[in-house]
DNA sequence: TATGAATGAGAGTTCATTCAT
DNA sequence: GATGAATGAACTCTCATTCAT
């Protein structure tokens, strides 16, 4: 009686499709990007295939969407957090500190696991890869923006390029934080922070 | 209904199988580890998909000793490489530039097309994992010897632990890495050797 | 390599699944247990292999309970039918009447093609045997039941044990019954009744 | 040099082909007809599948030829002993012990996993189902002109055709033995012998 | 919207059979 | 004769996606 055209697309912010959203953030956290079926998120959003499958076109759209979802909100609340801090140097640590894998068994762990998937796939699919970009560019864009209001503020040295350092502290991060949600034996989340606060310490302290 | 009785395990170092290796290894730089099939392989082997299976158990089985093999013989090549420099501070270098994405023409590039897959199968399967520790340790103790080896030749300053250094260049390097086989814009094969000699003249010179 | 989580088991008396369940019955008599295939299967119900798959984890557990499907029916129908009859005597011979391979054409015949791949597989599939051994244990026990109730009415001859004459009356049966669906020249269906019916009146008259 | 027709009917008594037909049966009773490969029997014979294909058209003309094999040889070896007896009740007797499943240690054993592959698989394939005929024959035959020859010595009974009794006796004997190979608790060497013996008594004693 | 049965296109794996050596 | 690599045709099972209800 209401007839709508085949292709048109779906309101774009139902609760259900939140909802399954997030069961796919939790489903690609267990099983990785690539071992997410449709079923693993249905059952975690505890709904039919079927269903799951109405939101959405695909189910790359919806494992594409769920990677945006949990990365967007997780940057958002670091960034708010961070800007609470008194210092630029308190600011760079505590962002640090909030972007780094902590207990497996707390929340901000989750977005290492989606991290090191989003990197493989990022090499064969561009989706993923412009998003991971942009993310990974507002990381870098924070620290810059920190360190520039730092060397302004006279609390951080001049004479060094913030955005350069911003690059090369985001890669040691990566790097470091890598090691850590993979348990290397050599790594731990105080040599982390050690090691991170070290470099901003000798390059701007 | 009946279970069929264990297969003989096949000669290890058959032609076949090497042959078989190398075509899993190019498969999977290009088409990543979960998207290669047997058929992918096969294909470049130049083999029916009967044949390969005739060498291997599993599909999985054969992943992962091509990953071991094409990761194996780079290592080795690349120590062999840096030992010959003059100096430590050369050879750190050497190894630096060795173990970097170069031109994805060349060679070398493919090891960094696997090493975001490794990184990512890492966190769901144990076997690879056990691999890519074993190998990151001996990338680790490689940088650790050599750092060593410059302090006690008078080359480095002394103080700094060998080994802690080597950890944290490693990182730096990965997450480097990770961004330029990845064509971060605000990433080039410039930018991360000089980040990481400056590291090394930084803590070392 | 990701291990699949294991699936939801699905309702136990979907309508489709006793459709599947006749269809594979059909397709065990036709072409006998090891060489029934899904496709076999999924023709005879009229529907795709994979929604034959759909409602069963595996082809084996489809085929164990589509011979018990198949054999716990003959078994209680024969039973009641059988209980029907007026006297101890007649209720045996109905029995054996019943529990024989009739016709070709008629229905009951399909019981001992499945019989004789039931034996086959008893020898290496624990679960058939089990089955297989509860079922025979039936038979054998409806038999001694009749005779031990016609040992107490007085209409059989006292003495004989009825356990072990229903033990040798079913082992002659089987022997008969083999015989007669294989269509060997020296059996037929009246040598067959003629043959238990005198064993009957020589043990028990 | 020596070029010989492709389809040339290979020699029909090697050394070879016996000691495949051997392992073949080796193979068959550890895995079934329907279970056993060419790999297995190549195994057994040790000597590769090629070879033992070599000496065979196909993996069932060389099954049904181990299968011809292992029961003509124990029908021939049965016969000859059982006429070393010297009555006719002893022969009948001795037969019926001969052809009957043994200790499972024993090789007679083997006879009857083969027997049962045999009774399943006569259904669909004319080949066995002759041969299996052709062999049933003659120990039916074989009990029947024991029985003759006793009749005509007076040691059995008059009056109760040989051939028929034989068919009857070969019925109880496949019925009972079926039973226990299969191991069914209600059923044991001694129960099956005493059947046998029972059946002889009653009617020809 | 929601369900779950149904489809159909693979995917890995097995295996009889062939064939070059 | 003998080997074992190679082929290719099954076959079971998986799973995204569709669709009737």
């Amino acid at each position: 009686m209401t007839p709508a055209s085949a292709s048109a697309p779906r309101s774009r912010s139902s609760a259900t499709r939140v909802r399954v959203l997030r069961a796919a953030v939790a489903a690609i956290c267990e099983r990785g990007l690539s071992g997410t079926r449709v079923a693993d998120i249905a059952d975690r959003a505890g709904m039919s295939p079927g269903n799951v499958m109405y939101h959405f076109d695909t189910l790359e759209e919806m494992l594409i969407e769920a990677l945006r979802l949990a990365n967007e909100s997780f940057l958002t609340a670091a960034l708010e957090d961070a800007a609470r801090m008194p210092t630029a140097r308190a600011q760079v640590v505590r962002l640090v500190e909030l972007g780094m894998p902590s207990d497996p068994a707390e929340e901000p762990h989750s977005q290492w696991l989606l991290w090191l998937d989003v990197w493989a796939r990022s090499l064969r699919n561009a989706t993923v890869d412009a998003h991971r970009r942009d993310l990974e560019g507002r990381w870098i864009g924070a620290y810059a923006g920190i360190v520039e209001h730092g060397q302004a503020g006279g609390e951080f040295r001049q004479g060094v390029d913030a955005r350069d350092f911003a690059v090369r502290l985001a890669a040691l991060i990566d790097g470091l934080g890598k090691s850590l949600i993979l348990r290397d034996p050599w790594m731990s989340r105080e040599r982390m922070i050690a090691a991170c606060t070290a470099m901003v310490e000798n390059e701007l302290g």
